[in-house]
DNA sequence: ATAGGTAGCGTAGACTTGACGCTTACTTGA
DNA sequence: TCAAGTAAGCGTCAAGTCTACGCTACCTAT
């Protein structure tokens, strides 16, 4: 039987809340296959690529300028026919991040680069549509047994921003005061002396979270709610 | 850049569970690299293969006589110099099963088939140590929060028979008369009239799990002992 | 008959969960 | 200046779950 002849590919998908929509980051093709379709950023794997996770920090960098963020590997698709120009396999990794922190830029290999509402997606290329929905999926139960929302946050946020991020990945509304109490009890948070005063309403005290202080809590967390 | 010139291979770690050991499916290479060295059945990608899944299960049954399993992604390794062949990206996946239901065969392709201690292995080939204590990692986690250690019973067993797999997947005693009753209160046992007659001491109370029941549960339990 | 060991039952206290009533603190507009 | 509006935040109760652990039941071998 013939090996294979296969190349490989890297693709990130890159998650972020804004207010309480959950957005993905995307980039539109300029040249074909699916030429002018949108597209999750990634490319083939190269010779100098140490590792798939340096492939795909390095393809995430150079189609959107976002770099420093961590990739955690998420799936590999590697069905026929999931892209015309041969056989590919694609090794998806998911990021998720805040997008203050990042300025896009389009590189000179696409025409464009964008967050996009997971909910209402253009078209898209490949098989990119469902590689996004397992990440939403791999996302909605991350979020309930680790501490991933933080990434999502600032330094300092509110209980009710942290509220936000639960109902914006999850899409359901939480009790108001058992997401508090619960979040509370967790021991996660660090109570800050600051308050809020963006809005027109009573303050808001700012928490902030300490991936060190949490590792080491005698038990993990859970983050699950009603 | 240059993209890379890869092969791409898929490896399942094939676990069970005898007596209170936990035990991985393994050949004896024949040919070079690593020759007369253990490894996790698998090979490279086929162009007939449709889909990953095909391919894994294809090299499974060639090399071991193993066919029929549930094969799950587990995780894809791609660093550069895991192979001396050159640049290979593997796909490994993870099966469950019981010893009694599978003869194995050595294929003429190796030099010998065997399950093995996971907590006493041979020297083996490639990175496939590391593979193999990713998805014990990953059974210890799946036994609390899935029904996957049915998988690894037969139709009808005792709670005791069941209490062994959880004892030898997580590495740690339980107290008896609490797993009974959690395992109980979960719904997911259905109680037979038969018992067991094998041993020298008071016979047992035979149950089943049905995964169609399991699915119909309101709330989907959750398998955790202290 | 008894010893040894698995099979199996039950209880009490501590803790967790989910529903929901209510007060507090701030801004805005009449 | 003060009432209205809204998010922020506190507390309670009843039901359920978890854990440690005492105890009985039943079988075989000697």
């Amino acid at each position: 039987m013939p090996t294979a002849d296969v190349r490989v590919t890297v693709d990130s998908v890159v998650l972020t809340v804004q207010e309480d929509t959950l957005e993905v980051l995307l980039i539109k093709r300029k040249y074909e296959p699916f030429k002018t379709k949108w597209a999750l950023p990634g490319g083939f794997l190269e010779t100098s690529d140490k590792s798939l996770e340096d492939a795909v920090a390095r393809e995430l960098y150079e189609e959107t300028n976002v770099s420093n963020v961590y990739l955690e590997q998420l799936y590999t698709f590697g069905d026929k026919g999931r892209d015309p120009r041969g056989r590919v396999v694609t090794v998806a990794y998911l990021a998720l991040i805040r997008q203050e922190g990042f300025e896009l830029r389009t590189s000179s290999e696409a025409s464009g680069v964008a967050w996009w509402p997971v909910n209402a997606l253009p078209e898209l290329a490949f098989d990119h549509e469902r590689i996004i929905s397992y990440a939403h999926q791999r996302l909605k139960y991350k979020i309930e047994y680790s501490p991933a929302a933080f990434k999502l946050l600032p330094d300092k946020f509110t209980l009710r921003d942290l509220q936000m991020i639960y109902e914006g990945v999850l899409g359901k509304a939480i009790d108001n005061r058992n997401f508090r109490k619960k979040f509370l009890n967790t021991g996660v948070l660090q109570e800050l002396e600051e308050t809020t005063q963006e809005s027109s309403f009573r303050p808001a005290r700012l928490y902030s979270f300490s991936e060190e202080d949490f590792e080491k809590l005698p038990d993990r967390p859970v983050f699950v709610f009603s």
